[in-house]
DNA sequence: GGTGCTTATGTTATATTATAACGTACTAAC
DNA sequence: GTTAGTACGTTATAATATAACATAAGCACC
């Protein structure tokens, strides 16, 4: 039985309000930015904006060229440092795999986050499933190995892109 | 209760005899390789041997330095299509998070594989968990989603780097 | 043992991603 | 308004990776 569309994530729902998405994902982060006392700069809140701008990852080049395109015209420094600050505050993720940074889906609560990374449409939808985080956490404490940081890249092809 | 070293997989067995890794892992590349009609030439067969040299990964332009101190001096590309290879032919991974590459453990067998990553020494230590790739599996038949690929790699601390 | 096909490697140039180092400007606290 | 700290600007360069085309090596067939 398939699942039903309203319960994949945004991402994967091809006719979500995706606007309601970036505000919702802006708001919290100067909610967030806000109450542990870090500045949300205008340049900081544009480079998140355009992260946001859809549910495939952007890399940084591409943020710059954005900014660019905007008046601003920065330098890769200034962008790297922008989404150094959105890392740091958890409110941005890199994927490792493609060298591309996309948002947070639950920037407020710490959680590990796993991506799946449709090879198509470019989609990546953040999951996070207790029974991957713990299986990981698991195998690492039987082998005595201290975990800091998960990264679960899966690529594969998301459910718009497969023929029904 | 803590596990014994010997069940730890040998990149993180402190004193296991390398030299051994390397011997088995280069047999059965070649094995491999002949049963696949694959050609290991002297520059893929060197390049898997540095890869091979310890169970810390190693980036692309390191190997062309070490081809480059054996004599040979070839550019980028000819490094990269020898890692080409090797990955086609499963024999080792790239690990995306530190942009390099280190042995396969099993290139026999199918297998999704899962890394761990010491911070400290450099150690990836890999294994095949069937929970961790059954949960991802899962998860992902959950969402619809079809999976070609797998990465997970686990940032830590292994056991011999930290205090007792 | 040459011919031609395929695969592998060489070579030149450049693309893409990321950071070091140092200077200036903004902000908040006093 | 001075100062300390943080953010941003700027220049230069490092590190990773690929495109495009030329040459050479292996191999299959006659």
């Amino acid at each position: 039985m398939a699942r039903k569309e309203g319960n994949l994530p945004a991402a994967m729902r091809r006719g979500h309000d995706h606007g309601r998405c970036i505000e919702e994902a802006m708001t919290l982060a100067a909610e967030l930015c806000a109450r542990r006392g870090a500045r949300l700069t205008e340049l900081r809140r544009s480079v998140l904006e355009f992260v946001w701008q859809s549910h495939a990852p952007l890399g940084a080049y591409a943020i710059l060229d954005m900014l660019s395109a905007e008046g601003r015209k920065p330098m890769p420094p200034t962008v790297y440092r922008a989404l150094d600050f959105l890392l740091q505050q958890k409110l941005i993720h890199r994927i490792a795999s493609l060298n591309a940074y996309i948002g947070c889906i639950d920037p407020g609560r710490p959680h590990s986050g796993q991506h799946l990374i449709c090879r198509l449409c470019g989609t990546v939808a953040e999951v996070d499933e207790e029974a991957i985080s713990g299986a990981i956490a698991a195998s690492a404490r039987d082998l005595q190995f201290s975990v800091e940081r998960q990264t679960v890249e899966v690529t594969g092809i998301c459910v718009n892109c497969v023929p029904d």
